[in-house]
DNA sequence: GACTAAGCGAGACGGTACGTCGCGTCTTAAA
DNA sequence: TTTAAGACGCGACGTACCGTCTCGCTTAGTC
């Protein structure tokens, strides 16, 4: 009967009272309290709601799920980080990156984060494309940049297949994180570019 | 105040009336169906206990949570696994391996428990010790056999880092499989083994 | 801390723009439309906006809640009603009158807002207000009056018990209607009308 | 899917574990105590549930809704009323017995039930049922064994039509407490009662 | 052969959270 | 000032599962 309304959170046309930013703000930064302790697990709308004065209904007026909630949390952070330093070897640019990035991980939000959506990202397809289209992808934008930048240096071969140097780099991280179980330190970042690095000569 | 049991599936001492090996294959049963329609989101003891005809209390008695259960299934499929073929090329047996593992995961059950599971082993330190100690041990003991084959027989170098090569190999597929959401096919397999065997020659 | 507005419906000081008289006119039509089916259960402020066309501030800004709508929504019909006529027998004439009165009941719209509403009556004085006034009393009068032409032809004696007599007429009737849940047959008007007229003799 | 239970509150097989009686009463209880100050509009499922620190499935496991729960708590009280009297005139009898359901009606509880209910009985078949077999045919067979027995003591001719006595009986007092809200005394109940004597003699 | 300790099915129970409905008020921009 | 549009806080809904409990009945081995 009532036409289902499709932007949630999106940009919406310019009638009716237009919507609170504050309210969106007090919504993510209680997303954000209860995701640093709880992780997705203790997440829940009506938790969200309590914490952030604000009432059920508008939270489901701007997200889909409790999911998308904290995906949206996540890209606040995200979206906050520093761009990329192009800076000297393409060994020790890509050190720095990934040890940025297992720090991240070991940060109560991000980790629990994707930690706690994985498992959705299989169920939930506007779920998945909007962690690709928004972490995923930049992340491995940047990392390709390095590695081209590598390949102008000389310290990478040209003939380099990007996709699978791409997945060796990022497959690891997120099998000990996800999977193993095994630690994300620098010394394992380290051996693991350097086997990259090796490969790619 | 009553003391916790302990003995969740386990053996437990000989009185009273013996536990009917039916009823616990009855129960797997209706998982594994539940499991392959619907994952381990679809999966609730309420459904298994409905479906199996099976009381919820005797579900209980065995597996302290749906996701217990989930790997329970699992494992059933897993034990029953053939052992691995030590022929040929180590190439070409790392290819049959994880091409194998690769249609493991198109299977209903198999990728779906896994995907299904990953959230949760961060937050179930239970559930993770069997998923790591049944599963991924085993699985991470056979490759690591195929390639300590491969140096013996010359086509990897001695001094080959086995810990991020098993990384190297698993990590991405595992990447494909749960983020990136990449296809998992032979080719994609190809490509990867290739690699590895490349960094470690 | 804005006084509230008073005239819900009554004529309003003529400073800014008029109201649309077509707005009002679509509410009630819309009004109507969902009494008929689903009665005042179905009767909904945001079903009446979304039928309309109009928006839900406008509605509330004319009736105070969706009793008073539907309210609104029988007046609209009750004065439409053609007078009584006052011919013939008496017992002819009431058994005409109430005869009116029960197909009145029939109609979707007419038995449906009456049965709604009673409930409320108890609740909300304005409401009950305006029923009793705009059409309770209208026909009280009207067989007040066929009831006097009654004595006045020497049909009923002269000291009749009007008031009793009115609760006997027409309390049946409602109890059937709203209790009982009895058949409301011409039979049975013509059985009540008799025995009442049997009294007033 | 599941098979929908059909007995709510009715006699069930003996399996599973029985309910809790004390249960029972703690609801109807609350109920009782909500209904009082506040009335059906008042009434509430998660208010009943909160006062009476039972929780609200369990509430929907025994009511369906909480105009049901309300008449329940309406049977109580009607179970419990003493039998009638049948002692002296017809008359006496009469104005005795009508004389104690106007003061029911006044009580908080009975009378607010009863109004608040009445709107239901049109659209919840299963309600109507409940109320008319359990309270409104107790009352009708009551006053028609005293309208027989008063036939019996030639206090009112033989061949009276009973069916139409007991409308005009019923209806005005329902008329009085629904629809013109005009008072309930007993000199009113006098004059009722007076005005059917003397048609049914 | 009865006793007894569990197994087992059934379902009650308290609980948490869900996602939705409708309320009545508000804040915009356009008419 | 009216109107359409829609945000917002709010209260309640009825449902899904959870994990625990309390029944009655069954099924072994042990005394």
């Amino acid at each position: 009967m009532k036409a289902k309304r499709l932007f949630h959170d999106s940009q919406r046309p310019g009638r009716g009272r237009p919507r609170q930013a504050a309210t969106g703000h007090a919504i993510l930064r209680a997303t954000r309290e209860i995701l640093a302790r709880g992780g997705v697990h203790g997440l829940t709308v009506e938790g969200v709601a309590a914490r952030s004065g604000v009432a059920k209904t508008t939270i489901y007026r701007r997200w889909r799920s409790k999911e998308d909630l904290a995906l949206a949390a996540l890209l606040e952070v995200v979206q906050r980080e520093p761009p990329v330093r192009h800076l000297g070897h393409t060994r020790t640019a890509l050190n720095a990156y990934f040890g940025r990035m297992i720090s991240n991980f070991q940060s109560r939000l991000y980790g629990r984060v994707v930690r706690g959506l994985v498992s959705d990202l299989a169920v939930d397809r506007e779920l998945a494309r909007g962690f690709r289209e928004q972490v995923l992808a930049r992340r491995v934008a940047e990392v390709t940049g390095l590695l081209q930048r590598g390949i102008e240096r000389g310290e990478l071969r040209p003939d380099l297949d990007l996709e699978i140097a791409i997945d060796l780099l990022f497959g690891p991280i997120y099998y000990r994180l996800l999977i193993s179980g095994e630690a994300l330190t620098s010394a394992f970042i380290d051996r693991l570019v350097g086997a990259v690095m090796a490969y790619g000569r």
